[in-house]
DNA sequence: TGTACATCAGTGAACGCGCGTTCACTGATGTAC
DNA sequence: TGTACATCAGTGAACGCGCGTTCACTGATGTAC
């Protein structure tokens, strides 16, 4: 009994996550309060407290499961893409991350919020490689079916997130140009071109 | 009477914007309170209400401020250039945006609480703009010295700062590997590169 | 330039609510026989 | 499979603090003569 974990605990705390996830979309993480997050699972607040010891904590745990949840995703996207049709493989796997409004928001909060908390700073760093290794060989085999030799994983790897992140809120920010996406659909292929070189035949 | 301002009303209102800038920083926008910011500034809570009506009211004029202001010097720095030296002129140009952690902060938790707030959507957008058209002549000119030409100004720009916000978070996260810098700086070349072809000599 | 007066700006006390946090409790879950 | 018991998980009431918001007030600023 000791190890175990009720049945009935894992649903609370994941009901309590899941109203989280919604709540703080909606307010802001710091206007969140635990009796909002309560109310929206269905709990009283000391259901909270047994689970939780505060709303950063909860805040931690969230981000946590949702951003390893998005780079599974990502990572059966990806497993999925035919590499025989390199072009097609781009295409998909620069899709394979959805612009999401709501987690766009609590991840531009926790990132804040984990710049001003000395703890935190090195798991979103370690997340976001994490996400850099997952995407990175998928683009690095395409391209070498194109023939095309990637000169610096590492930076192209950097370059891809950042391009990702940056052109994420441009999208957000504009949702009626369409061509927002288009350009954002460009850079990334330009960022790959400008990272490989074309190989010699051997 | 009825238009001017008294000189004390304004310096009154700088000072509660200046602690608020500092606040929001050190705990995050949602987390800040009134009492917070008038203690920093060394005012009552009446003075604050006396100037603004919510703290919601205080964070728009502070970021339309300070961005407004981060504009000016971006126009000022760009403005110092040298345009017969081109390529020393790109790199003033990439570093005239510092990296600034609690600005940072404050515009990605200003920028997620506008995607909720239908009304400053936009707000953020337009400045967005404007900063894409402040940046972009700049470096048209100082490719088209190097003999390049710009074949989708639109298009560059919006790349432009999407790579610098993308690379913004990452050299903040990882503030002891230099190489995030250089990497950055790179991206940009590329961008640049991939966004300009070879002129034809006429 | 000085004085008298009007208006304005910030003070500080007061009120009350929302919410964090605790805790004795009860009903739910799990275990032993 | 059923019963009796132990432990666990969530309830809901209670407490109190922090803070938003108001407002009668006083000292500061500006104006008229």
């Amino acid at each position: 009994m000791a190890a175990t974990v009720t049945k009935r605990r894992a649903r609370t705390r994941q009901r309590l996550l899941d109203a989280a996830l919604h709540v703080f979309a909606d307010e802001g993480f710091g206007r969140s309060t635990v009796e909002q997050v309560c109310d929206r699972a269905g709990f009283t607040r000391g259901a909270f407290y047994s689970n939780f010891s505060s709303l950063d904590e909860l805040f931690l745990a969230l981000w946590e499961e949702r951003s390893a949840r998005m780079l599974d995703d990502v990572r059966d996207a990806l497993a999925g893409i035919d590499p025989d049709d390199p072009e097609a493989a781009v295409r998909a796997a620069i899709d394979a991350t959805p612009v999401d409004d709501a987690w766009y928001r609590i991840t531009a909060e926790f990132t804040a919020h984990a710049l001003r908390t000395p703890g935190l700073r090195r798991v979103v760093a370690a997340r976001e490689e994490a996400i850099r290794d997952a995407i990175l060989p998928v683009f690095v085999t395409a391209l070498g079916r194109l023939g095309r030799q990637v000169t610096d994983e590492r930076a192209l790897g950097d370059a891809l997130v950042a391009v990702h992140d940056g052109t994420a809120v441009q999208v957000l920010l504009q949702p009626e140009d369409e061509g927002a996406r288009t350009r954002r659909q460009a850079l990334f292929m330009n960022v790959l071109s400008a990272y490989s070189t074309p190989r010699e035949i051997s």
